[in-house]
DNA sequence: CCAAGAATAGACCGATTGGTCTAGAGAGGG
DNA sequence: CCCTCTCTAGACCAATCGGTCTATTCTTGG
């Protein structure tokens, strides 16, 4: 019937893609439960350590899967300022595709629980750090002087993150794309582009 | 006794500061009252709407106030490079004199319930353009082209927002300084201060 | 073929949630 | 003085929360 680990990793899907809509305290387990079509024993016999435990998992596999759509993105583009285009891309099609509820799945549940949760903040940090890894080598790649390279990267870090976030709140992604025009403007060290 | 209208502000206090470090669906109406000292028929006295007009009302007192600092200390500032590095220096020391629980008093709020409840998405998007307004006005008085401005104002508004949430998750608020100090190399056109 | 462990199934629990409702205290104008 | 309107006070509600527990059904190795 139901191969080994199935219900372990629907329980994870439904999961990540439900706190990343409603962020962690606006999703109940039950919801978790209905959707993934399991029962109640299933989850804590998977997940020990209960709803904290699950949303940890749930942010670690968004976060692994999305940094490789990054690195994939990174491997394809020619030079920073249509790396970041592209990913600036990806993020807006992500929050248009669902009617701006899916935006970074990492930042609301980071937001909410890593002032009372040890576990879900080191899983976020995590996954922040991976995807800075990523930005920083392919920032090397291109020629960004080492010593910045790493700096840099925490930059465009940022500002995506913050572009996607307000991006969400306005239902408009045109800050995303402008936000990644400046920040190629910024990593090729030249005046911002007239627009 | 009690003068008119102090309750209603007591209780915008106590949800404004609850709901910057948990978050809305983290924060009980309980919680708020217990903390105003306050009965529950004076929060449904004064906020008919319950906790989503509360949390609509709250965010937009923080975001005021937290808009005239900025204003101020743009003001006060001599160039873009230095009110950067303020308004940066202003969110660190928030963060740290918290245990960085009090990161930005709309982004928590407007990521969890943007999509379930329009009030308080409207609050955060108002709070999010005053901001906005603040930095382009102050970027004009720098010399930065009036067809830039306002796309550049936004571009300050995303990294920072992006670099306060950054900074809370690692409690480092290093990524804060880093990206003030990118943004005015970004706005001044020249390539990136040697570290 | 059967015992043992893995996994499912869901009833059940106390606590807490946001919200409603009735009663009464307090103050100000007539 | 007293009536009226504002506001306080908290009991109460159904619904939901995350979590525990026991019973049962698979699956698999011996």
């Amino acid at each position: 019937m139901t191969a080994r680990g199935e219900t372990r990793g629907r329980l994870l899907r439904t999961a990540a893609e439900l706190f990343q809509r409603q962020g962690y305290h606006g999703t109940g387990l039950n919801q978790v439960l209905a959707d993934s079509r399991a029962p109640k024993g299933s989850l804590y016999f998977h997940f020990p350590g209960g709803k904290e435990e699950l949303a940890a998992e749930a942010v670690t596999l968004s976060g692994r899967e999305l940094g490789e759509v990054f690195a994939g993105l990174m491997e394809a583009a020619p030079d920073a300022r249509t790396a970041l285009a592209t990913v600036g891309e990806h993020f807006a099609r992500s929050l248009e595709d669902s009617a701006f509820q899916k935006g970074c799945p990492v930042a609301t549940v980071a937001l909410e629980a890593a002032a009372e949760s040890e576990p879900i903040r080191a899983a976020c940090d995590a996954v922040y750090a991976a995807w800075q890894s990523v930005f920083a080598t392919a920032l090397r790649g291109w020629g960004v002087r080492e010593e910045r390279a790493d700096s840099f990267a925490d930059t465009v870090l940022s500002s995506l993150q913050g572009a996607v976030l307000l991006a969400r709140i306005r239902r408009d992604v045109s800050v995303i794309h402008r936000t990644a025009r400046d920040l190629g403007d910024l990593i090729d060290g030249r005046s911002p582009s007239p627009v």
